[in-house]
DNA sequence: TGACATATTTGGAACGTTCCAATTAACTGT
DNA sequence: ACAGTTAATTGGAACGTTCCAAATATGTCA
């Protein structure tokens, strides 16, 4: 209807009280009559009032915002992160910035920044590859606390929680070893990133372990997606001595694995087993199922915003860093014989 | 470093300029002189002064942030149409607000709420099942305009962005019909929306201009997810007389519907014919590529923010209704003989 | 140089809240 | 009925900006 505002000054006047009184019927003050408040809290609905942040912001500098920026939300992965971010955050009453870097040092600074202005409590970020610490630096000294996911960021003063790379791409390529495989190789993702030299080193390590040499051709970087995944077995098919198995460096690549191998009309699970890294929603149900490194990423971005609160309700930036476990599920990619009992469901 | 913000009032102090000068300066104003304005960017720099828009929209009453509520971020069509409508809204310089309703309309009445405390210029909405125009009604009536998206939402004073699901579902149908098949299903999605109803009356009524009744049965309503196409397949399994096609409700059904054929030793594309509907990113890549109705979620989603940003600067909302037109991309998941000319790429 | 135009700068009020100190109202118990 | 509590209420300053009207500086022309 009306152009303006209804702001706490009308409704006061409204009930004949001080826009202090209304203040405090807002905040839920005990201090406040139970008539008065009810006669204000009719007025509110019946004016159409709505509460203006901003302004109570600008009073007592602390908002309910909190930022995220992941890199690519058309990844499962990070969509999914990001809806573990919102379900804790918004239960908790703040209401999340979200913006997505596509892997850009730049556009990352701008939101970061953009976001900043409007007054952030805090900010999740997976980091662009390229990231610097001084990136977020600004942030920091001001008091904002910032937790860093999936990638880290070293000499950031920032929380991080990572998964635990190493150990997973290691239990997956032990896995491989026990079905008896010895040609195996790593596919996807870029050279460049902790990410995957922690799995490639896992990777490498569990082969030295059983006494298998690193052939380095085995280990094919390739963009860390489906289509990642189908040049990765393009490339492969032009060995003379093939692998007949791989640890991908994610989940989307390994289904872009899959796709590349029925291309070659090799059956994934049968002639080739593939293993990935994240479980994704869509692992369990697609066919052959995904044998996967299980990170869950709805849970860690549960955490990381559980951990963002805490330092948030806590006023104070930490710097803890939690490494979040990782379990190998094992389903028929890798041409597995039997269902796990959990898989039933 | 230190705790207090800086503020306008400090770099007016420190460059020895009122605070108005300072706030000139930040608008780019030509009103002011070429030395001071040197002189105050410079010290902008060297106090680490952050601009707070939360002080400014107070001001004037007008914000540089656009909410978006989608119902399920963890589904690419969504994922991608956010990463739409974060494109043109980053480069206006504004922030998005992102929630997921996860199809409860209560979840999203929340968050629309929330928003608007939070003081949103517009809003994109693709509404959960069964939101009512009353919902949106407080928004509009404020003079914040709103974009629905995708589903429609009869008698709200909004503007809409829909695909053109009837056409869609028809000319996909009818290509099912040239390749030979007359014994046709249409799997997934609920029986209870909008666009489910549209594509199913396409389906329908392209079956009738060829000829071929209507078997009920064939309709098979599921989650509008890849499991919801896997049951779909279950499903079907049971009849007698199975059907040869089938068009999907959306893409990740069609996955989904992949996955449930090889589980029954059916090979998709070679002894079933699969369409789905929206084609996101995967739908070129899978194996077999599938063939679908390409809507393109993240054109959409320019769109809708485009359509979006021009009321808000307008400073009007509108009741325009756009439907975008669609059209089949031929790939292999339906048979098709041949490559078309633009999958080469 | 004086008068006028133009370029630059500037105080304050305003936006909608919160919070504090202070005031007023409503009870006690004697 | 009075001091002493306790319960409710309240004005005004403050938060960091924008915007307007007004002031001041600078320049121009005769």
């Amino acid at each position: 209807m009306s152009k303006i505002r209804t702001s706490i000054v009308d409704i006061a006047r409204a009930a004949g009280v001080s826009k202090s009184t209304v203040s405090l019927v807002l905040q839920g003050s005990p201090l406040v009559n139970e008539k008065t408040r009810e006669k204000v809290s009719a007025l509110i609905n019946d004016l159409g009032y709505v509460y203006n942040r901003g302004a109570a912001n600008l009073r007592q500098s602390k908002s309910k915002i909190v930022g995220i920026v992941v890199n690519d939300l058309t990844n499962s992965f990070f969509a999914e992160l990001a809806v573990g971010v919102d379900m804790v955050v918004q239960s908790a009453g703040y209401v999340q910035f979200l913006a997505h870097s596509g892997e850009s040092v730049d556009r990352q600074r701008q939101v970061i920044a953009s976001m900043r202005e409007n007054g952030i409590a805090g900010l999740i970020l997976s980091p662009a590859r390229g990231t610097e610490a001084s990136d977020v630096k600004p942030l920091a000294d001001s008091g904002i606390p910032v937790v860093v996911v999936v990638r880290n960021l070293p000499g950031a003063k920032v929380s991080t929680l990572l998964s635990d790379n190493y150990a997973g791409a290691k239990s997956a390529v032990r896995h491989l070893v026990k079905l008896g495989h010895r040609r195996i190789a790593f596919m996807g993702g870029f050279a460049d990133t902790a990410v995957s030299s922690d799995r490639v080193r896992g990777y490498r390590d569990a082969l030295t372990e059983a006494g298998i040499p690193l052939n380095q051709n085995f280990i094919i970087h390739s963009a860390p997606s489906r289509a990642g995944g189908v040049t990765a077995v393009e490339r492969m098919t032009a060995f003379t001595e093939r692998p007949t198995a791989a640890l991908c460096f994610n989940d989307a690549v390994a289904f872009g694995v899959c796709d590349g191998l029925r291309a070659n009309n090799i059956e994934p699970g049968k002639g080739f087993a593939v293993i990935g890294f994240d479980d994704v929603i869509e692992a369990k149900t697609a066919v052959p199922a995904l044998t996967t490194v299980s990170v869950d990423p709805q849970g860690m971005g549960q955490r990381a915003a559980q951990l963002l609160m805490k330092q948030i309700n806590a006023g104070q930036v930490d710097q803890e860093t939690l490494v979040t476990s990782v379990r190998l599920v094992v389903r028929q990619s890798c041409g597995a014989p039997v269902k796990q009992p959990e898989e039933l469901a």
